[in-house]
DNA sequence: TGTGTTTTGTTTGTTGACGAACAAACAAAC
DNA sequence: GTTTGTTTGTTCGTCAACAAACAAAACACA
């Protein structure tokens, strides 16, 4: 519900009077007036408190996530994240949309051309890859994975989450099904849910001990081991 | 550190006078002594406490567990937990390895006999059908896995917790090595963390939404794509 | 065997901090 | 001047933490 209209209200700046904090002389500015529409104002708080909320929760943890921290953090004050979310459940869930419209929207231009099987598993590489370079969207996406069974509200969202994740996967499976690229007798939704399972289950253990855990080496094992399972 | 001495403790009614809730007279009897001693008083509070947690935290998350709750709802005050446990963080730490504990119990005598790589594959879904006969602890474990990362008591915990799980599947790979019933350019170590990480994330997914993961079929979908990329 | 004392286990009272919820005020945009 | 966004004041419940108190078992010694 909330991750509408997150792909605009970026760069506001550029229609805005640029922000004077200081200038030249030193008679005290007058309180700079930025001039932004409601809706944007709305857009940025929502969007600075979700980035807040991620943060902390990435940092301790979702029970230590507290509404009015999360207002706080992100600039504003105690009860504007109680105001725009409700509840922390909410919250909670919002920050799952947040962090998944984020990946998509990275995602996008991502692993583009190649087909085939190999085209596949550069997906999946690209997905690894994205989870160890944004470790604080991992962080709290875990978090909230391992907290949405308890949570209905949340289980819900992340069930969605899944769905489309496992479709988005079990789509590349079909084209190569199409193209004759992987051998015919595997169920690609099975296979997608397996495959996004390897995916997160590894970078869960990662997170929890990234210097035991030999990221390249494991997912070098992992792309083999597809490479064979799934070869025609 | 708690999990010493879970294996005792278990009948200890054999030793004890058996409790006599009631006699044949109709006078009233005094409350009956169960003369057990402390170590017993002690094993049996704390098994208790932790069967309590355990479906606090499977029914309603880690952040609605308290101290207090876990106390009462394993029959006794509010103040025993706290004063076993200390923190709230190193009681989730004690659920944990209690229903690591539990497990690794339970699966002495599990899948023993079978040899080669569908032993393997065997030990394999003995774990899958362990968490689905077992929700509560399947969802508790699942919850913990979660907020670990953010807890740092935990993290340790849970980390050496996936390096013991890791451990076991790489050494049956190994044995599987020796004998020529895998491929000989596997590593097991990087293997095992990923079948590790398959299961729980298939287990995670399937927790989320029941009716959508048709669990026999991934569960089937998987060990085939297994036998395909282990075998020689 | 019994009795008194010490240790260990368990409960209860109390305090203080924190967080959610609500209502009302204030500020900015329309 | 009206709507929408944001802050502040306040109340209420809940929980962790601590400090005693109480109860059961272990021990010592007759």
């Amino acid at each position: 519900m909330s991750s509408t209209g997150i792909q605009q209200a970026e760069n506001n700046m550029s229609r805005n009077q640029p922000t004077r904090i200081a200038d030249d002389s030193n008679v005290p500015v007058q309180v700079p007036r930025p001039r932004r529409t409601h809706a944007e104002r709305r857009e940025e708080a929502e969007r600075r408190m979700l980035d807040a909320a991620v943060r902390i929760v990435a940092e301790r943890g979702i029970d230590y996530l507290t509404l009015a921290e999360c207002g706080e953090a992100a600039g504003y004050s105690r009860g504007l994240a109680a105001h725009y979310f409700g509840s922390k459940d909410r919250l909670v869930a919002a920050i799952a949309n947040h962090i998944v419209a984020n990946y998509v929207q990275r995602s996008r231009g991502g692993s583009r051309g190649r087909k085939g099987l190999e085209g596949f598993l550069n997906a999946i590489d690209f997905y690894i890859e994205s989870g160890r370079s944004r470790v604080l969207e991992l962080r709290a996406f875990n978090a909230v994975i391992g907290a949405a069974p308890t949570h209905p509200d949340l289980a819900a969202e992340i069930a969605a989450v899944n769905r489309e994740s496992v479709q988005g996967l079990a789509n590349g499976l079909e084209i190569c099904l199409k193209q004759g690229a992987v051998r015919a007798d595997i169920d690609p939704k099975a296979q997608a849910t397996m495959i996004l399972a390897m995916i997160r289950g590894v970078m869960s253990q990662w997170l929890l001990d990234p210097e035991g855990i030999d990221l390249d080496k494991i997912k070098a094992e992992l792309l083999a081991s597809l490479r064979r399972s799934l070869a025609p």
